[in-house]
DNA sequence: CGCCAGGGCCTCA
DNA sequence: TGAGGCCATGGC
């Protein structure tokens, strides 16, 4: 089996710097290699952390969607949003999907007063695991990979145990160096969305084919 | 049309 | 503690 490195070196290798996480720039979310280690502004860390929550089991486009229409409507501050009727902030967010839900867990973290700990985000109501890591490892540049549903996706095909979130976070954790997190991550989300696809993946042309210790389990194309 | 998307909570056994 | 239901829009 291909080791976590070379699988991370395949992926750099064949699709580059991925530019996470993606910013509002001209009216527009767009990706930048230079995002990946900028040193954000509040406004900027303000909207990836909006950002973490809406894009919950949702397609990356809506989340834009809802970001720029929030964007719009000078809605997209601290203070704005908190002011804001939960019913009016859930009608903003209406293209990202479950507006409703996603309204009350935004209410919930930005009416928090505790300090940004992996434990009290994860003690905030609608904050899991990968949204709380999402707001550790890109806003506050903590040295946390984050797990998402690509990951899972990929680590099975390729042969590695099913593991629970914490566990599939260690072993990247122990065979990646820190700086390198955000864009594993990232190149995970590139593969997983144009190439380890749940519907019809593209495994002949897939980067890292070779090394899968389960092709078996895919749907050859 | 059906399936899926950068989850997380609740319920019920 | 694990499976299954629920939340919802928009692209393909």
């Amino acid at each position: 089996m291909q080791n976590i490195q070379q699988i991370c070196q395949t992926l750099y290798d064949k699709f580059g710097p991925q530019g996470w996480w993606p910013l509002i720039r001209n009216s527009s979310v767009v990706h930048n290699a230079r995002f990946t280690n900028k040193k954000l502004t509040s406004k900027e860390q303000f909207e990836i952390t909006i950002g973490a929550i809406l894009t919950q089991n949702t397609a990356w486009t809506n989340v834009e969607k809802a970001l720029l229409v929030l964007h719009k409507n000078k809605a997209l501050t601290k203070a704005t949003m908190q002011k804001m009727p939960k019913e009016k902030l859930a009608s903003l967010i209406r293209p990202a999907g479950y507006y409703n839900q996603k309204a009350r867990k935004l209410k919930g973290l930005l009416n928090s007063k505790k300090a940004v700990t992996r434990e009290n985000l994860l003690n905030i109501w609608g904050i899991g695991p990968e949204t709380a890591d999402s707001i550790l490892c890109y806003v506050y540049n903590q040295p946390v990979f984050v797990v998402d549903a690509y990951t899972k996706r990929i680590f099975s095909k390729l042969g590695f145990a099913e593991l629970e979130y914490e566990q599939l976070q260690g072993l990247v954790h122990k065979n990646l160096t820190p700086e390198n997190y955000k864009e594993f991550h990232a190149l995970l989300v590139k593969l997983g969305k144009e190439y380890c696809k749940k519907n019809k993946p593209k495994c002949s042309v897939c980067p890292i084919n070779k090394p899968c210790a389960h092709p078996i389990r895919y749907n050859h194309t």
